[in-house]
DNA sequence: TGTACATCAGTGAACGCGCGTTCACTGATGTAC
DNA sequence: TGTACATCAGTGAACGCGCGTTCACTGATGTAC
C-alpha cells in the first residue's frame, strides 16, 4: 500500500491540520494518536513515518495553529485604519465565536496551562509565535517609541488571553460576556498613546 | 489499622492539602492518586475513604487552593493605603516568585487550560472564587459605581492572568520578564479612576 | 521502454505502562450490653 | 467498668482501559539496469 512521496506530504500535512484542531479542542494530554490520526482518516500505525514522536507534532501543530492565528490577525487589520485595529482585533479576539470555538482559535488560549508544561521545543515555538503576534498589535499604536509600543502590545495580548481563558471557564453566561466586554474595553482604550501610568515596582 | 474518626478528618483534610499542591505543580491530568496519596503519606487504596472520585477531589481542591489565593490578596490589600492596595497586588501576583512556584500561587492560572475542560462542578467553584476574588479587586477602585469598579477589577484580573500564563510559557527570561512588568504597569495605572475609554463593539 | 528489485506509506496486532477504581483483608476504634 | 462484636480507616494486589510506541507485514511506488 505504498503511497506517491506526493501523497505522503499531503498525508503528513492532513495528521498536521488535525492535530491542529484536535490539540485545540481537547488539548494535548486530551488527545490520543489513534483519535488523531483517525481524524486524518488513516490508522494509528502509520504515524512514526512523519513525525519521530508525540512530542515533536505537539511543536508542529502548535507552530502551524499560531501561524494561521497571526493571519487571521494580520488580515482583520489590513481592514481597519489604525486607530481602530487595535479595537477590531480586540472585539473578534474576545467575541462569543471565539470563546466557543477553541478549536479554530488561538492556539495559546486553548492550551494555556498545557503549554507552561511542556517540552522546550514548544514552548519555545510559542515564544516566537507571541513575539511575532506582539509585533503586529504594536505596529497599531502611533506616535509610540518601539520598546514602549512592544511593551503596550504585551500588555494588551495579556488582557485579552486572559479574559478569553476566564470566559471559557465561568459557568455564569452573563459573567462570562461581561468578562468579553470589560476586557475589549480595556484594550480599545489602551489605543491612546496620552495615557502616563505609573510604574509600579516590580 | 482503623484510625480514630478524629486521626480521619486530619487525613481528608491532608490529602485535600497534598492535591491543591500537586495539581497546581503537575496539573490534573498530570497527577496521579498514587503520586498524590503518596505526598500525604498514605497509599492509594485508601482515597475513596475519604472522596468518591478523582473529580470530586478536583472540585475541593480547587475551593481550596482558590480560597487560600484569596486570603493572600485580602492579607496583601489589608497592609496598604487604597490608592496603593492594586499596584501592590499587581506587583506581588506578577512577582518572579509567583511566576516561578506555580504549587502555591493562583490555581487558575496554574490550571487554565485544563479548567476549561473540567467538570461543571468544578468550574462553578472557580466562578465563585473569581466573583468573591474580584469583588476583593473591586474595592480598591475609588470613587466608582460598583458595576464599573467591578468590570475594572475583571479587566486587571485578566490582564494579571494573561501575563503570568505567558510570562510561564515564554522561553526567553527578558520577555518573561517584561511581560510581568508591562501588565503590572497597566494594572497599576487602571487604578485612577479619571480613564474614560471609548466603548468598543462586541 | 521494459523488467527486476528495493523502498517505504500505511495497516493492525501487540508491547509495557500508568491510570482510576475495586476489593479482600487487617486490626484498632467505636458501640451495645 | 468490662466484654463481645460491629465498624471502618488504611493496605496492597488486582481490575480493565487507553495511552504512546514498536513491529511484521502488504503491496504500490521508485529506481537501477
Amino acid at each position: 500500500m505504498r503511497k506517491s512521496k506526493q501523497e505522503a506530504v499531503r498525508t503528513r500535512e492532513r495528521i498536521l491540520e488535525a492535530a491542529a484542531l484536535e490539540f485545540r479542542r481537547n488539548g494535548l494530554a486530551g488527545t490520543g494518536l489513534s483519535e488523531l490520526m483517525a481524524a486524518a482518516g488513516l490508522t494509528h500505525g502509520g504515524f512514526y513515518r512523519h513525525f519521530a514522536s508525540k512530542g515533536q507534532l505537539v511543536a508542529e501543530a502548535c507552530a502551524a495553529a499560531l501561524d494561521s492565528g497571526f493571519k487571521i490577525s494580520a488580515a482583520l487589520l489590513s481592514h481597519h485604519r489604525k486607530r481602530k485595529g487595535l479595537g477590531a482585533l480586540a472585539a473578534d479576539y474576545l467575541s462569543k465565536r471565539h470563546r466557543d470555538d477553541r478549536s479554530a482559535g488561538c492556539a495559546v488560549a486553548a492550551l494555556a496551562s498545557e503549554l507552561v508544561r511542556a517540552d522546550e521545543n514548544t514552548r519555545a515555538v510559542v515564544t516566537q509565535g507571541l513575539l511575532r503576534h506582539a509585533k503586529l498589535i504594536a505596529s497599531q499604536f502611533e506616535g509610540m517609541r518601539p520598546e514602549v509600543a512592544q511593551g503596550r502590545a504585551l500588555a494588551a495580548f495579556s488582557t485579552m488571553l486572559g479574559a478569553l481563558i476566564l470566559a471559557r471557564i465561568v459557568t455564569d453566561p452573563k459573567l462570562s460576556a461581561l468578562l468579553l466586554r470589560e476586557a475589549t474595553k480595556q484594550v480599545a482604550a489602551a489605543r491612546s498613546p496620552k495615557r502616563r501610568p505609573h510604574v509600579a515596582r516590580q
